[in-house]
DNA sequence: GCGGCCTGGGACCGGTTGGTCTCATCTACT
DNA sequence: AGTAGATGAGACCAACCGGTCCCAGGCCGC
C-alpha cells in the first residue's frame, strides 16, 4: 500500500500547476499526463475521475499557500504586528509557492459556474482564510491590541478582498505594484483605524 | 451587406454571456451553437475562429461594464463625488450587464497563462478604466477638490483592485457584504485621505 | 523465494472538439 | 424583376476528449 499513495502524491504535486494555471476545462489529461510521465491508466488507477484529482490538487495547492502566507506568523506577539506580517507575506512570499497565481482566485472565477464540488472547495478555502485571520483580530481585541469596535469578520473580508484584487491586478500588469501598494494600503490601515491608542491598555511589547 | 453585420453583433451579444462564465476553454462551439440558434457553418462565416468570437465577446462585454459603471457620473460637478458615484455604481448596477460577472476579473484569470491574446485585451480593457479614474482625481487636482499629495494613478489602481477582489469574494459566498464592505471602505478612504480639506479653495459646490 | 496483490502501460471506446467546405437559399442592388 | 453576391445549413473531418479495461510485471508479505 505504500508505493500506490507515493505516487498519488507525487500526480497531485505535478498536476496542481497545471489545473492553477490552465483551469479545470483547460487541463487535459494529457497534460497531466506529460507532467505526470504516467499513461492515462496509470493516472486513473489513482484518483476515480478528473475532478476527483482537481480537488485534490486545488487542496493541495491551497494549503501550501497557507503555509506559506502565515509562515513566521505565529510567534508574534503582537496582533495587529501579526497581521501586517500576514500582509506581507501575501505579496513578499509568492515564490515557492504553486505556479499559475493564487489558486483560490484561480478557482473560483474557474468554477463560479458550472463546477459545484469545485466552488464548495474554494468556498470552504476563502472560510478558512478569513476565519484564521478573524480569530486573529478577535485575540488582539481581547488583549486591547485591537480597538473594541473593529469588527473583525469584516476586518478579515476586507484584508483578503483587497489582496486578492491587487493581486489579481498585478499579475495582469506583470508588475509588482499595484499588489505593493495594496499591502501599504492595508498596513496603513492597521495601523490607523484597527490598532488601540496607546492608553490605559497594559502595555504592548512591539513585535 | 447589412444582414450579415446584424447577425455577426448578435452572435457576439449572445456568445459573450457564454465567454464569460465558462472561460475560453469551457464555452465550446456547440455551446455557442445554441445560444445563438444558428449552425457551425452559420457562425463561422462571421468568425475566423473561436478567439477571434471570444475576442469580440470580451470586447463587447467590457464596454457594457464600462458604460454601466460610469452611468451617470459624468454630471456630477464634484469629482471626488464622482468617484463615490462610480465605487457605487459598481456595487448597485450589476444587473443588465453581461452574466458571469466581471469580464475582467474573468478573462484575467482565464487567460493568464496561455492565451495571450485575450489577455492583452484584458490588459487593454484594465488600462482604460484606470485611465478613466485617474484622469478623474486629476481633474479633482486642478480644480482643488482633491489633495495635492494624492497620487492619481495609485489611487485609480487601488480603487479597482479593491472593488475587483471583493467582487471576487462576494461572488464566491453569494453575498452581497462583502462587496459592500469595500465600498464603504473606499467612500470612506475617499472622504478622509482624497477630498482636499475646506481651506482657502474656492468653495466647492457638493452634488 | 514464492505467491498474490498492487501498480502502471496502453489499446480501446464513444462522444465531442474546433474547423472546413459545398451548396441551396435569401438579400439587396439595378 | 432579374441576378450576382451574401448568407447559413449541415455533412464531413481529423484530432482529441475523459474514461474503461485487461494484462504484464513489480512489489511486498509470507
Amino acid at each position: 500500500m505504500r508505493k500506490g499513495e507515493q505516487t498519488r502524491q507525487e500526480i497531485i504535486r505535478k498536476a496542481a500547476p497545471i489545473f492553477n494555471q490552465k483551469g479545470y476545462a483547460g487541463a487535459a489529461l494529457s497534460d497531466l499526463m506529460r507532467a505526470t510521465g504516467l499513461e492515462k491508466g496509470g493516472i486513473y488507477r489513482h484518483f476515480g475521475s478528473k475532478q476527483e484529482l482537481a480537488g485534490d490538487a486545488f487542496d493541495y495547492a491551497w494549503k501550501l499557500a497557507m503555509d506559506t502566507r502565515f509562515e513566521g506568523t505565529e510567534q508574534i506577539p503582537n496582533t495587529v504586528n501579526r497581521l501586517k506580517q500576514i500582509v506581507r507575506n501575501f505579496r513578499d512570499r509568492r515564490a515557492g509557492v504553486v505556479p499559475g497565481g493564487c489558486p483560490l482566485l484561480n478557482t473560483a472565477i474557474d468554477s463560479d459556474d458550472g463546477n459545484p464540488k469545485l466552488r464548495a472547495k474554494a468556498r470552504q478555502a476563502l472560510g478558512s482564510w478569513l476565519d484564521r485571520l478573524e480569530s486573529i483580530a478577535e485575540e488582539g481585541q481581547r488583549r486591547g491590541e485591537v480597538r473594541s469596535d473593529v469588527d473583525s469578520a469584516k476586518l478579515a473580508t476586507l484584508i483578503a478582498s483587497t489582496l486578492e484584487g491587487s493581486h489579481m491586478v498585478s499579475r495582469l500588469q506583470r508588475k509588482e505594484e499595484p499588489l505593493d501598494l495594496a499591502c501599504r494600503h492595508l498596513e496603513e490601515y492597521l495601523e490607523t483605524e484597527v490598532r488601540a491608542r496607546k492608553s490605559k491598555a497594559r502595555p504592548t511589547s512591539h513585535e
